[in-house]
DNA sequence: GTACATGCAAAAAGTTTGCCGACTC
DNA sequence: GAGTCGGCAAACTTTTTGCATGTAC
């Protein structure tokens, strides 16, 4: 599972990073914890905190943070976008195409040299729709 | 200072709207609280942040997650950005005009019917540009 | 063997809530 | 006067940290 250079190689970390890797639908700590222990019935969640926090500074997975819920993670490292349904709350990834040109515009608009941007879309997924309105 | 139609009237909530309405540097509500509390010496911080739910309920002003930060204000609530330092930390308004199209674009790539963004860009503001480097 | 990682539990940080007296309408 | 609101403090949720032990390299 490939860990970036410095890391040390230990059970709870590289099933942590193959667990987030795996995930699609964005999960919690908590989330990533539980799933986790289903292989490495002991690990605690101050482990899985200290490993997340460490592979995203490693750049093997991200840190999501959307309006008012705690923290989400990705496996998905290339840049990318979400969407969020807001009734269902489930979380889905966008192409990074969208918005290409947005760093162009907001470092002319803000004087800014523009590193990064993330996008966060609300609205109703398809299968939301389906089933009506808002 | 004009609170939408069913709230109360109170020294409170009308300071508050008007300190985060002033405030052009979106104060977390700890802010806000230090703030609010030099006109109204004893104002609680839970008082504090229930005013700014229901001030944000009512759409008079508006909340915005960063990553890994505290909620924070923000007053403006026409639609707009935001773009973070991430050498000094000061956040600020990028107008909306940015990625105008967004929404059609995400909306054909998702299938989802979209009814909102929000865009967080970081990078280096114009004075830590000068002071050299990342 | 040394530095780094883990488990555990305690603590910190941020936010919400219950209770009751006080104020707005 | 009825229904809201505010102060206070306790509780809750999420995340971080200290410490002693264990493990990778």
């Amino acid at each position: 599972m490939t860990v970036a250079t410095k890391l040390r190689t230990t059970v709870q970390r590289s099933t942590i990073l193959e667990e987030v890797r795996r995930s699609h639908d964005h999960p919690t700590a908590e989330e990533v914890h539980r799933r986790v222990r289903r292989t490495v019935s002991n690990v605690s969640l101050g482990t899985v905190y200290r490993n997340l926090a460490v592979l995203d500074r490693a750049g093997e997975i991200r840190q999501i943070h959307l309006m008012g819920e705690p923290a989400r993670f990705d496996g998905e490292v290339q840049p990318h976008h979400h969407v969020r349904c807001s009734r269902c709350g489930r979380v889905e990834d966008v192409a990074a195409s969208i918005g290409a040109r947005l760093t162009e515009e907001a470092a002319a608009a803000t004087g800014y040299r523009i590193d990064e941007h993330r996008i966060e879309f609300t609205g109703l997924c398809p299968t939301c729709r389906r089933r009506g309105g808002s």
